[in-house]
DNA sequence: GTGAAAGCGCTAACAT
DNA sequence: ATGTTAGCGCTTTCAC
């Protein structure tokens, strides 16, 4: 059936320690054998076998990529496909191929991790956001198996975790001030998911902006939806039924945004005249929106490109140091934010 | 390092071969045996060496997903994390992991197809939409080897290939009547890129139905554009500044919708009022756009489970003939279709 | 510079 | 019902 090296070194009149030696391109092979071993392998169409090759060497020149939660729901927002792109094209000159996570329940992808590292099925692992509490970290800690974090670990103590963050509580305050430099004072919250570290830091930015601001907290104006989607939508029903509805709003994500937005223009209230909207990611339809959204872009493609570089780097040379890589983030303003109008000089 | 399954034998005072029949649940074994040996597994931390199974069984539980060209294009549109999902929750049950394709040409793309299959990284290949001149699917049927097609292939009188699609030409000819139904005429058809089979199949639907219809064909009104969002934008510059512009637009994808939408709201021309927008796939934004898109939904979640199935069904039963499945298709009425003024009551 | 042989961890005849 | 043994295809000492 598959041609094995045996038949190629029968073929060629050498011995398969010899073949082997070929592929691995020793340098105490002749030139000339080389030359003839590749002739032969050629024309039999030899390919090596991955599994034989990874059972001898204990490599699989693989990557793990867990998508933490549900698959079923990460997948319905950009930013994973995002990062994976960034994985995909670094992963690609590695030279590593990669493994996804397929399980939905925290269980299941915990039993998906254990497999990958016990039975050998990947070199390292690249954890795609974290929340509190994880049970994986720990787990690859204590193997010391290779991984990098998308995020950061709940803890930033730990110690010897290599992570790939933005700076998210910095993020949010950028944000609040931006809204309070406009004259805005009651601004709501929309976070997202609350076991998720980045929402903790992004509820964490805006409190400190607020505190710096002397603006009291208030703390309707925080609230917090998983579902990207209707989760914008409901949150906006919330917020804009209180008594005192903010005048502006800090959303989790651009997704989550964009259902603030249809939400809002069901209201009536429009965008930013009445209200305004401001939130992360930067995802490319953030900028298709009507009125097209002020984001903070995060630089996801980025995050997943380090991350992948990190991981390399750490299987290449296991006893490297961990490493905390804060991908900087950028304001991108647009049209969904506007000075309040009891400042504009029309007043 | 790792406990083998020697260790557990030898620990559990019997042979290798007892272990490995345990792990299989062998029939032929004691249930008294069974549970002593589980339980050395269990004390040991015994976990099976996937590459020696691999590598005697010749099964790698793997599947592998192609993503056309290059990924990084692919992933900014959410139809391939949308398969994507479907295609995870049906490998997860099927117990088979998944290998995604890096590659970004067309080129690397094919050699990582042919190294997968040839150094036996996986048992099958799900081949996520199709080219006119693919060099893959004949690759991948010489070698005899097991794959699904998302999509259709080129030449539908290929044998032995089996395939997950919509009826594409049906959507767009559907998609087109009612636009004829709703008064217009002057129909622009916005496709994807060219050599994509889709696209071929959309405008021999759009075809079709002018013809069924007897209006001539404006070749100015079909134009082609690769790129989502700024194809989307470009289409309607280029239509919209035809002599007589079109009352209503065909457009490939809803995330071009979503371009188009942009570009004819900075044009001030509205819809659905002086233009009918309509689309295809129904990602979870379309009903986020304003206004909402009217759209097909093309349940491009079952698209990918239904391949995922055929896929493993295949893998395990070799013989079985190919079959071809095609995923219904269903309008979406929503906001962005609108009858034509001079048909409305009102003239 | 090249060959012979052992062994990676597992499974599957073939024995018993 | 369980043990013995021979490989799966490759790499890697160790000889020469």
């Amino acid at each position: 059936m598959k041609v094995t090296i045996r038949e190629v070194a029968k073929q060629a009149g050498v011995a398969p320690s010899t073949v082997s030696r070929v592929i691995a391109n020793s340098s105490r092979i002749s030139s000339k054998t080389k030359a003839r071993v590749r002739e032969t392998m050629e024309a039999l169409g030899y390919h090596p076998n991955f599994n034989a090759r990874n059972l001898v060497n204990n490599r699989t020149n693989m990557l793990g990529v867990i998508i933490p939660g549900a698959s079923e729901v990460a997948f319905q927002n950009p930013f994973f496909p995002e990062v994976l792109r960034g994985i995909t094209t670094k992963a690609y000159t590695a030279g590593y191929g990669l493994a996804l996570s397929t399980g939905q329940t925290d269980e299941d992808i915990f039993n998906e991790v254990k497999q990958m590292v016990q039975s050998c099925r990947v070199d390292g692992i690249i954890l795609l956001s974290s929340k509190i509490d994880d049970q994986i970290i720990p787990y690859l800690l204590e193997q010391q198996f290779p991984f990098v974090l998308v995020g950061r670990p709940d803890n930033i103590a730990t110690k010897n975790i290599t992570y790939v963050n933005n700076d998210n509580v910095k993020a949010a305050k950028l944000v609040t001030e931006y809204l309070l430099l406009l004259g805005h004072e009651a601004i709501g919250f929309i976070g997202g998911q609350q076991e998720a570290i980045v929402t903790v830091d992004h509820a964490a930015g805006y409190e400190q902006a607020l505190h710096n601001a002397a603006i009291p907290m208030n703390r309707d104006y925080s609230v917090y939806y998983q579902e990207v989607l209707e989760g914008g939508q409901q949150a906006v029903i919330e917020l804009m039924s209180l008594e005192k509805p903010p005048t502006a709003l800090i959303v989790a994500d651009d997704l989550m945004a964009l259902g603030v937005l249809r939400m809002l223009d069901e209201m009536q209230v429009s965008v930013p005249e009445d209200i305004s909207v401001i939130s992360f990611n930067n995802v490319m339809l953030s900028e298709l929106s009507s009125p097209p959204l002020t984001t903070v872009d995060i630089h996801i493609y980025e995050l997943g490109q380090k991350a992948t570089d990190a991981l390399v780097e750490k299987i290449q040379t296991p006893d490297i140091e961990a490493k905390t890589i804060i991908v900087p983030h950028r304001l991108i303003k647009r049209q969904s934010c506007k000075k309040l109008d009891h400042l504009a000089p029309s007043k």
